[in-house]
DNA sequence: CTGATGGGGTTATCTTCTAT
DNA sequence: ATAGAAGATAACCCCATCAG
């Protein structure tokens, strides 16, 4: 799960293929993550470390979730293209559990979609001895990391709503987004909501404890869940991956229902009436 | 060049607190 | 009771990067 060494570890890293000045902001002659939240400095705040977080929690989500595709005889692949479903070269899948490690897939290949939307959580420091040093949680500094804000939701949800209604050929495919913090109450009633009309299947915060005070664990209805160990995850995942669900949407008049209902009602059993049903809608 | 993506900084507006 | 401060929210904008 993700902690604060993946945090220290991204900067280690990072400070290799760039430079200081590009990944902290420089507050009175010390380097900082975020600026603390008290601070009245006007600091100029560098953004080119957004796309080397970027990678690195998109490579980090597959190390944590390879191991889960390939129990379901599956691949995580990061940067899926599928021309089909709406997932382009420029807008590709961060994740998705494929049945073969290829980049480029057919739909009916692609068993799984996340869309991952990780950073930096907490504070840090630069210290004289070149040690990146934890100096407080989110609600310590002026950021506003991952699913926290708003934006970052409603970015989550058009990538969504892109797949779900560029063909219907991702119906099939469940989208999870991924975060390491928590969500802020004006969006539990929503992600309870697009759980219940099937445009995505969960958000899950992958950093347990991002702060020892309060802060929404999950939603009365699970469409967002803080998951605290890989176990979890596996029962999660390996439950929606059997599941053979279909999303559907549709907005027509009562009548017009009733007769589809009528119509698939005739099919010999439940599973060939629900195939029927869905088949109908998507005319 | 355009246009999209990444995380996240900034700010207008609204709500809530606090000191009269 | 009320004015102004402080905090929270939501949506805008930023800029490095990459593909075409």
């Amino acid at each position: 799960m993700w902690t604060i060494q993946d945090e220290v570890n991204f900067f280690n890293y990072a400070i290799n293929l760039s430079s200081i000045e590009n990944l902290m902001v420089n507050i009175r002659g010390k380097y900082f993550a975020f600026q603390p939240k008290n601070d009245d400095a006007k600091v100029n705040t560098p953004q080119a470390r957004n796309s080397f977080i970027g990678s690195t929690t998109e490579k980090w989500c597959k190390e944590l979730f390879s191991q889960i595709a390939r129990q379901n005889n599956l691949y995580a692949v990061n940067g899926v293209v599928c021309e089909e479903i709406g997932l382009t070269r420029q807008s590709a899948a961060d994740l998705a559990f494929c049945s073969s490690p290829s980049t480029i897939q057919r739909p009916e290949n692609i068993k799984l979609i996340f869309e991952i939307k990780m950073g930096i959580v907490n504070n840090y420091f630069y210290d004289d001895n070149a040690d990146f040093v934890f100096c407080g949680d989110y609600t310590t500094h002026k950021g506003n990391p991952s699913l926290l804000r708003s934006d970052s939701m409603l970015k989550a949800i058009g990538k969504s709503i892109n797949l779900r209604v560029d063909s219907s050929k991702a119906k099939k495919i469940p989208i999870i987004i991924l975060g390491n913090s928590p969500i802020t109450s004006s969006y539990v009633k929503k992600v309870d909501c697009l759980k219940q009309s099937g445009v995505i299947q969960k958000f899950i915060s992958l950093y347990p404890n991002p702060t020892s005070n309060s802060f929404i664990r999950e939603t009365p209805e699970k469409g967002f869940e803080t998951y605290d160990s890989p176990n979890q995850i596996e029962t999660f995942i390996s439950n929606i991956l059997n599941a053979n669900m279909n999303y559907f949407s549709s907005m027509m008049s009562n009548e017009k229902l009733g007769r589809l209902i009528s119509i698939a009602s005739q099919e010999a059993s439940d599973e060939l009436r629900g195939q029927r049903f869905i088949e109908m809608l998507n005319v």
